[in-house]
DNA sequence: TATATTACTAACCAATGAGTCATTAGAAAC
DNA sequence: GTTTCTAATGACTCATTGGTTAGTAATATA
């Protein structure tokens, strides 16, 4: 049977040139997808060259994904909608004080989104969200919801064992949001110029973040 | 004389359809201009209904702005690099403690330019900086550079007058400017949408934020 | 080998938009 | 009134793109 063809997972070169390969697709164009869409924006990302990257025409493309916006949702899903249910089950096991949560979700959230290509996603629904009514509701509820949802639990547990202060805790969790979503934007926009002496170690400014976070700038409490 | 012609400042209806007006063109074009890249962003925003919001055509336009870009950083200028004097002065003459220094530093810069147009500026930049490298520079040079500087100085005399503690003032910097980026980006993102339960009150919001940028969350010290 | 199915392609469409330029028409000078 | 100067116009160029579809070729079945 095709053997030669079923090894062909890594694609080396394509045999054919209309090849068929209809359950790999999809992932593919997703990864294309992810890529340029990070890189480009959403709106100036041309759905000719997602399907270029991937390696086939453009007519394929709309063959699996209706429009390019049910190609960016399905870029979304499988890159930051599918992280929640194991964090989700992460944080209800954690043992330890709630600062140490609040770091430990920081540094997690970190390297499973920051330091990741997903960050690009993030930053591209902030920055397209307004011409993009659809794209903004989706993401409100698949990824914002969830996400606030969690960190409000932390800062609740945090609070309720007097360990926090009672801050009101709607404006609390932006507290935690800001500097993080903060972090992703300037990673994709002025950071990605020359001529920012940038944020270098994103690792210290998440540290510095999270430092003032717990204790304030002001020297007198924790001298 | 065409005193007709010079009460014609606040624009009534244009009396010929092909008025001179040389001095006012600039003016009324960069107002167009800023509604329309807040409202759209760069890339999105059609020069020609720029134009056309300013009563002119779109050859009018290119005579005054050589080129789209020319036009933005004009906006910039005339809405953001502006300000800056002014606020060089006034803190220089400030009076009280640092902390007093920065809540106020933080409430001026909403009044002046998270509560106004100028705010969709900064955000579009966030936005788009990385498809615009022209613009990413200018803005780095123009906008940036001196925000940055002005708040390290803020800093650094809190610090050296021992009432915050000695961070390194290059990331403590971004924890002042983080909370100030994020709220515009949300306010012309997800804040434009609806279906977002979102910040409800921006003076809030600076308030919880400035509080946790002195305080911290932990209970301890100032209980 | 012959036939049916369908993954895939390429050419096409309708619309759009930045920037140019020859022409037109206010206004002032004579 | 006529000439001169130039602010203003709008039609034009050239390039682009999301989405469609008629047709082609790879595979399955018999």
């Amino acid at each position: 049977m095709s053997a030669l063809q079923e090894t062909t997972l890594q694609r080396p070169e394509p045999l054919h040139k209309r090849e068929r390969r209809k359950q790999a697709r999809p992932g593919e164009l997703l990864d294309a997808a992810l890529r340029l869409f990070v890189e480009k924006g959403f709106a100036a990302t041309r759905v000719e060259e997602v399907a270029l990257h991937a390696g086939v025409s453009k007519g394929t493309l709309f063959l699996y994904f209706p429009t390019k916006e049910d190609l960016f949702k399905a870029v979304v899903h499988e890159n930051i909608v599918k992280l929640f249910p194991a964090w989700n089950e992460e944080f209800k096991s954690f043992v330890g004080s709630s600062g140490d949560m609040l770091r430990f979700a920081m540094v997690t959230w970190w390297n499973q989104m920051g330091n990741t290509p997903a960050s690009g996603i993030v930053k591209l629904v902030m920055s397209e969200a307004k011409n993009f009514p659809d794209i903004a509701v989706f993401y409100q509820e698949e990824v914002i919801r969830p996400g606030h949802g969690l960190l409000r639990q932390i800062l609740a547990r945090g609070v309720s064992s007097g360990e926090f202060r009672a801050l009101d805790l709607d404006q609390a969790v932006y507290t935690v949001v800001a500097p993080m979503i903060f972090l992703v934007m300037w990673k994709h926009s002025m950071g990605a110029c020359a001529a920012s002496a940038d944020i270098v170690d994103p690792e210290r400014f998440i540290h510095t973040q999270v430092d003032v976070l717990l204790h304030g700038l002001t020297a007198l409490p924790t001298l």
